[in-house]
DNA sequence: ATTAATTTGTTCGTATGTATA
DNA sequence: ATATACATACGAACAAATTAA
């Protein structure tokens, strides 16, 4: 006799669970409805009313459903950057830190390039003023530099980068960027940490450096590839050793 | 008065959900090792055994835990690929199709440029076996061809694929593959299948095409960057019509 | 503005199936 | 084979929040 076959065990929660995740995936249970309340769904499974309240749970754990209390249950538009910003510091490791430089020398330049062909001119716009906020709080660096600006910083850098791929108009992009999210986060943070240090102590005038942020914004305006892509490696090259 | 303010709840199951994520997170309670029972939880939180169940069942959900009948719970490994796969039908849609193309020429060739400078001898074998793999299916198509034969066919399209993101020995690369795995697939059954009916019905002999996978390989082998590039730009040129 | 009905949140008690020593 | 520890599941009950009459 195999023994070593798979038992298919009973786990009601788990059937039940599996049945809801279908209801929502067939759109069965549309977006923004209201899922019937946990006595009905315990009597027509003809389970207890727990055993609904476990595969409940687990399908808001995942993003698919939002449980208010003494109103329902309602399915939720899927976020992938909600589900992402949960589980991020479980995947963050140092190796992850040394794939960041990579990273933003080949997909990001990518993510640039087609954002020059489908950019819009309100997203440009847009882009211009979060160079802008950028280049306004590095000037506040000198005289307030601690670490709640270094933080502000490295967001509206995130910021910056995070609004190209939007306008690369490519959601794969959007997505491989929240993936990579918190890596960069930490490794924006460490290269900022440090150049600021050294810009502080040796008195290096960094505010007459041309931002780069602002080449890139002028790159993708002017569709100027070669431009774009050399902004973007000196922009990592300027800081390789991350460690 | 501020109405208007957030306030903060009780909700019991979700702050001891909130407690035991963070005892993850804080290797207070490592991989592999079991957390206290359910009963002992419950007493040392001071809440109910269910309460605790709760908290457990959305912490599986996310892949955090697993829990094992009449055993107890452990602490799991997190698995990105996991995760994605219970989700990705939730992110899917058609215009993540249209998205697939600017991947593949874009962030795929940049894979593979990694891959050149990163890829041991073992996982290049690896990769020509696949490629042989993906070879000899494609010939059994024009006595035994139906849909089983087609998925057997894009499955190991993606298995060449995916080594080589392996190959790049960058997770971020995989971990984007991972993402753009459920589109890439449906991308390429499309394809795959127009291109075998043109094959079968216009008797057009496909099988003296040289097998563009190959040429991924041998270039990768020989960090030949230009092949390369072009390799994949065939690829995903000679069928550019995805609707 | 109050009340009543509905729905989720939480607890207690109990019984059962499973794994391990 | 037995005992023990543990997770699974059920039923009943009450608390708390929301909604509508």
């Amino acid at each position: 006799m195999a023994s070593d076959m798979k038992i298919k065990r009973s786990l009601v929660h788990e059937q039940v669970f599996e049945y809801m995740k279908n209801a929502i995936k067939n759109k069965q249970w549309k977006v923004n409805e209201k899922i019937p309340s946990e006595v009905e769904l315990s009597e027509s499974f003809g389970v207890n009313r727990l055993t609904i309240r476990m595969a409940i749970q687990r399908l808001g754990a995942i993003g698919l459903v939002e449980t208010r209390h003494g109103d329902g249950t309602y399915v939720k538009e899927f976020s992938f950057t909600d589900l992402i910003d949960q589980v991020s510091v479980f995947y963050m490791s140092p190796e992850l830190l040394d794939n960041v430089y990579e990273f933003r020398k080949t997909v990001e330049v990518a993510c640039a390039r087609l954002a020059m062909d489908h950019a819009t001119e309100e997203e440009l716009e847009r882009l211009l003023e979060l160079c802008n906020d950028y280049e306004q709080a590095k000037r506040r660096v000198p005289r307030e530099y601690n670490e709640e600006l270094l933080e502000e910083l490295v967001n509206k850098d995130i910021a910056i980068h995070q609004q190209v791929c939007i306008m690369s108009h490519n959601i794969l992009f959007s997505y491989f960027f929240e993936v990579a999210r918190e890596p960069i986060y930490h490794y924006l943070r460490v290269i900022l940490k440090k150049r600021i240090d050294q810009w502080l102590n040796e008195k290096v005038d960094v505010t007459s450096w041309r931002d780069l942020h602002q080449v890139v914004y002028e790159s993708i305006r002017d569709k100027d590839e070669e431009r774009c892509r050399q902004a973007y490696f000196q922009m990592v090259d300027r800081n390789v050793e991350v460690k």
